[in-house]
DNA sequence: GCATTCATACTCGGATATACTCTGTCCGAGTTCTGCAGG
DNA sequence: CCTGCAGAACTCGGACAGAGTATATCCGAGTATGAATGC
């Protein structure tokens, strides 16, 4: 019941795509987070294949959000990388053993299953009411406007940040 | 984000132990479930830490439901198989990079992992307010009472069902 | 001066090793029941 | 007939291997840029 870790580094990567006009590549993203550059190009690549992202190849070429930021959902992102299927997997135990469900009683799903499929449900409901633009306005809201406006100006100019 | 199997395993025990009064021993619940007796001796085991069942030892030993099923949500199983852990980890990579975020800033929780545990806390609301007797009496409901009934015989009188 | 060609540097994409956790198993410590001997 | 004791069988508990997945990495295919060349 543990997230993959490239969840988190999905979602700070679309937070800062969100602030790029230009195509972002690989190797800035990973220096801006800190994190390896080969293990996030396998997350980007994940997104790319769930059409959250484009990809340009070339010399100018990077990754770009094919979606405004206020319609991609955290959920988007997070089943992106750890895959659609729920949490809860069903083995049907329940039709094993000396006194199996009749199949009648099997025509509607475990019980169990049930229970753990609304939960599931709660889950992803609730990440599918954030979006990308409200994280943004969240940590603007609270941390103000330059907190972003510097990360559009690393953006643009490279590495001559002006916080040295 | 996968959960363990023990799980399912976990919550159907203890939807058999709610119907058994006296101790049911692991080779019982386990061949009553169609599972590996060792394997589910394990989940058992994190039962018994976590407080759900007592363990009986010796001869006519097993294990028992320490409380009511009606006073031991689903919820408090998932835990007891899967640990208390949030599925989201925040590594703070807000923090690397060559424009980390201010201390000022950090003394609130990053709001990427302010997402994750809210859909967290969802997630485990949902799962509390389903309880063990909740469960049972679904399938009561829609299954007949007699569902239950035959497990109680069977608890009762060993191997000898009457569905040969 | 301008169009074309070519080399280059940079990008993404998939195929490839390693570490860790989940799955599955085994044997030992402890307890209770049963049977038997003695009073 | 009752009591005490010894043996055995059954129970749980923690320590021990194997498989699958997450983590981390590398190299190859493809493309836009830029310079050099010829007209």
């Amino acid at each position: 019941m543990k997230m993959s870790a490239g969840v988190e580094w999905a979602v700070h990567c679309c937070i800062l795509l969100s602030q790029a006009d230009e195509p972002v590549p690989v190797p800035r993203l990973a220096e801006f987070h800190g994190v390896s550059r080969t293990y996030l190009a396998k997350h980007l690549q994940q997104l790319s294949r769930a059409g959250l992202v484009t990809a340009t190849e070339g010399r100018t070429g990077g990754y770009v959000l094919t979606r405004p930021a206020d319609e991609i959902t955290v959920l988007d992102v997070v089943l992106a990388i750890e895959g659609d299927e729920p949490a809860f997997r069903c083995t049907e135990i329940r039709q094993n053993g000396p006194l199996p469900a009749s199949p009648q009683a099997c025509r509607r799903a475990c019980g169990v299953a049930r229970v753990m499929y609304a939960a599931d449900h709660a889950w992803r409901s609730s990440l599918a009411g954030v979006t990308i633009a409200d994280v943004v306005g969240t940590v603007e809201r609270e941390n103000g406007a330059q907190t972003f406006a510097r990360a559009r100006d690393w953006l643009a100019t490279g590495s001559a940040g002006t916080t040295a």
